[in-house]
RNA sequence: GGCCCCGUGGUCAAGCGGUUAAGACAUCGCCCUUUCACGGCGGAGACAUGGGUUCGAUUCCCGUCGGGGUCACCA
């Protein structure tokens, strides 16, 4: 009797592990190819943060021509949400980050190294906790969770760490022949890994954002596998991604305390290491604490609020890499029209501190991604968004596509595009003055600023209409009517020589304009009038002047 | 509590023993031939704290305080 027979006993059918080592060959590629993977659990929507480790964890792929995968890591049956696999691969999607291998739907898969999913790869996990209990680095426990309490409770009387280890153990020295009688005898069991660390000992760890860490070695037989036949995250972590051939292993901060676990689990095993990140958090400011953004407290935790809101995914991934690499702003600012993928990535340059989530730099950020589109892509970005959160401006954007696209192009195209528009919930609000029928039943009134008295008013618009306005007037001659018309309101036709003699003049042109702008939009922020004009076309313009002298 | 990580303006952050301590967002002025925006110029605003080491510490070491992570048959 042997370990070999205790291996057998436990899992008679598991194959050999040399099977899955030819099956899965080092990845033939280039000298510094980063193969490196999003790892989430369909357990709910996919958290801000996830997408943040799958943009820098995808980054990196594509700079070296590597390799990106999805692994599902659904070991944990009981948290499991329907179509939670969906849900992850439609987020990806949505932020073009689709992985070059893994999971594609609920069931389907592409890519060399799979299965992509945990649950699927029951049997390999096996073969390795078999070839483990061979070598005598695992055993099979038969403690009951009453029993781990047990021994929790006198720890902590003792006031000794926790854990199953070294002492405290009751499985690790089992007789071999008393193991089998008791699997023999149909007791339950899982199986642990048999820690040979010694926590007096320091290990020194490299990791690449964290830098150099030292920790004590582990001594913790933590399991491996589970009462289910599924294994924990620690061994699937060390079987997955020595046969996917990962070399970069980034996933969030929580995890470094599991550093020491993870490299015996990989010496032990015979396993290379691969490269450790660990990325900081995205936090939030909660009353004067920081903590991580929570899935139930903070509707920007899920990646779904952000199409909801209309904020262009494109302006989201710019935002995190902001986070991630902070020379990126200053990139961007010298590579105005480049895509962000030109961007040199760099690891080391992470933050390793996690940093405060800014809503209103996020939406800074989108403001100069939208600038920078045409207006037909705004008209399609907007309406896209309008099918699925506004149908009555899908439809206001539908019924004249023509009119519409004149309309968003206003201000845009030109060197200094405006920065009006942060999200696509915004465009509705921005433009439904230009739109007739709204207009017409806007409840808006007419707020008039510096003259606002009604005969002024009047007088500034009449005028304008019997004796200025004329559509084909060129822009430099359109604005030098307005002001011959300041000058005749004896208003100052310059803003200067008001600056001057403020007494003398009372307004001036810019006063007179606002009367326009507002009798015409009911704003006092529009962009250029003259545009506007054009837009609206001169039946439109008069036609606006007109009710509003009537409604004085 | 044990172990580990972190601490530069309101926020994100450069900096790596000698700097007038960058830059971005936000904020406040001013300017830019109409408003707003854009853009330009300028202002205010920071090295958590106490000890060392050093000719000299934001930078190195220790303590304190503060923040975060982790200690499951969850990931």
């Amino acid at each position: 009797m042997d370990n070999k027979d205790l291996a057998n006993l436990i899992f008679p059918n598991a194959k050999d592990i040399s099977y899955y080592e030819e099956k899965y060959p080092e990845r033939n590629l280039k000298e510094g190819a980063v193969v490196s993977r999003f790892a989430p659990s369909p357990t709910g929507f996919v958290h801000i943060g996830g997408l943040y480790q799958a943009l820098v964890a995808r980054t990196l792929t594509k700079q070296t021509d590597g390799a990106f995968f999805l692994r599902i890591e659904d070991t944990d049956q009981k948290r499991e949400v329907e179509n939670g696999i969906e849900g992850i691969i439609d987020s990806l999607k949505d932020f073009d980050m689709s992985p070059d291998e893994g999971m594609v739907s609920q069931t389907e898969e592409v890519g060399e190294y799979g299965p992509y999913k945990q649950s699927d790869r029951k049997e390999i996990y096996q073969a390795y906790a078999k070839y483990l209990i061979e070598q005598g680095k695992a055993y099979p426990c038969f403690c009951s969770p009453e029993t781990l309490e047990e021994i929790r409770s006198n720890q902590e009387k003792a006031m000794e760490r926790t854990g199953y280890y070294g002492k405290w153990t009751r499985c690790r020295r089992m007789p071999l022949d008393q193991q089998i009688e008791k699997i023999k005898n149909g007791e339950h069991y899982i199986i642990r890994f048999k820690s040979p660390g010694n926590p007096d000992k320091k290990i020194k760890h490299h990791d690449v954002i964290k830098g150099n860490v030292d920790f004590p070695e582990n001594d913790q037989d933590v399991v491996i596998i589970k009462a289910d036949g599924l294994p924990t995250y620690h061994f699937a972590h060390a079987v997955d991604d020595h046969l996917m051939r990962t070399t970069h292993v980034i996933r969030s901060d929580e995890w470094l305390s599991s550093v020491p676990l993870h490299i015996q689990l990989f010496m032990e095993l015979g396993f290379k290491l691969p490269k450790y990140a660990h990325i900081a958090p995205i936090m939030k400011n909660d009353n004067g604490n920081k903590r991580k953004l929570s899935k139930r407290k903070d509707p920007e935790a899920a990646v779904s609020y952000y199409l909801q809101e209309g904020i262009p995914a494109d302006a989201v991934k710019e935002y995190l890499l902001n986070i991630a690499n902070s020379n990126f702003e200053n990139w961007r600012r010298a590579n105005k029209d480049k895509k962000m993928e030109e961007f040199e990535f760099s690891l080391n340059k992470m933050s390793v501190s996690g940093a405060l989530f800014d809503m209103v730099k996020l939406l800074d950020v989108s403001k100069i991604v939208i600038s920078k589109y045409s207006a037909e892509k705004v008209y399609e970005e907007t309406l896209e968004w309008a099918k699925r959160f506004d149908k009555e401006l899908e439809s206001l954007l539908e019924k004249d596509k023509d009119y519409s696209l004149k309309v968003l192009g206003i201000e845009r195209g030109n060197e200094k595009p405006r920065k009006d528009i942060a999200k696509w919930s915004d465009v509705k609000e921005n433009i439904s003055y230009m739109y007739k029928e709204l207009f017409d039943n806007s409840n808006e009134t007419y707020e008039f600023q510096k003259i606002s008295d009604k005969q002024k008013v009047k007088e500034v618009l009449t005028k304008y209409i019997e004796k200025y306005f004329d559509i084909n007037d060129d822009k430099q001659a359109w604005f030098d009517k307005m002001k011959d018309l300041s000058e005749e309101m004896g208003y100052a036709r310059e803003v200067k020589m008001f600056k001057a003699e403020p007494e003398k003049y009372k307004a001036h042109v810019g006063d007179v304009s606002t009367v326009i702008r507002v009798a015409l939009t009911k704003r006092h922020n529009t962009p250029d009038m003259y545009e506007i004009m054009h837009v609206l076309g001169a039946d439109e313009v008069v036609s606006r002047l007109k009710k509003c002298i009537e409604s004085l």
